[in-house]
DNA sequence: TTTTTGTTGCAAATCATTTGCAATTATAAT
DNA sequence: ATTATAATTGCAAATGATTTGCAACAAAAA
């Protein structure tokens, strides 16, 4: 779980320099449970640094994505991103239905829906079942 | 199914008026498997109507999803949203834990995701389980 | 320290999407 | 059919999120 792991760690074991500014970006995105704007998190950060700038944010929230920290959620009606610790604790799967083969998929694809839902029906959602299904690349090619 | 469905009817059915432009439009969605973003519909616009203009292309796609005759999606990696007949060929809901109460939900996230993730895993995908669960309002109320 | 390399702030650019408005077209009313 | 009405379109300009070039700066390596 990234979120208790030290910051000086996660930036060294990214290969990234440790800077106030990002520190500062980790320790807002640890804090938080929802997905923030980068607007949002571009607030919360000018109360820690009074001169952090708003390209800052999205050149350290584009790192994280890319190092696995942070995760990147496009809600259906909003017209921006939505950023989140990538908390890493559930994984999910797609099953072949012809050989059984299974392979992991990475990135979860219901984490900012959960929050669209909840939302949207007033339920607090506590978490979900989802399985993909279908021809991997061999048992595709066979197929034909 | 709204693919085999006459345009005028649709347009009809949903109070707005049967234009070139929505007709062609809505053709190209009904003609399509795969998502497509406004700036591709844009192009396979401009093939049928020489003088289309890119803010029709949005304002069609942003009443064909008021309607329900669209679905918009957001991909995780695109800066941009694609957009989709909608298919309405497919259900999930939201499960209440305590009393079981089960409401239906609207829009599949998935959708776009199949697709993604298909790009990357070479599967060819055939379908998917998604359920949600959590408390509902009144049970996430009498718990406190 | 000094050097090297990566990071930041700023201002300007970019790119997707939206909007105001006048001209045009579809439908309803005559 | 013809006219009146209300909605739709094209255009140009605006908006808002995100990215980028560059010079100044800060972190890590030498």
């Amino acid at each position: 779980m990234l979120k208790y792991i030290d910051n000086k760690d996660i930036f060294k074991e990214c290969g990234i320099k440790k800077t106030k500014q990002r520190n500062i970006l980790l320790n807002i995105l640890k804090e938080e449970e929802e997905p923030l704007t980068a607007e949002e998190i571009f607030i919360k950060a000018r109360e820690r640094d009074k001169y952090i700038n708003l390209s800052t944010i999205y050149r350290t929230l584009n790192i994280f994505i890319s190092k696995d920290i942070a995760i990147k959620l496009n809600l259906e009606k909003e017209n921006k991103s939505m950023f989140q610790l990538n908390m890493m604790d559930h994984q999910h799967h797609i099953r072949c239905i012809s050989c059984n083969k299974k392979i992991r998929i990475d990135k979860c694809p219901i984490i900012g829906y959960e929050y669209f839902i909840e939302e949207n029906t007033n339920f607090h959602i506590i978490g979900h079942k989802l399985e993909l299904y279908g021809y991997c690349s061999k048992c595709k090619d066979k197929k034909q």
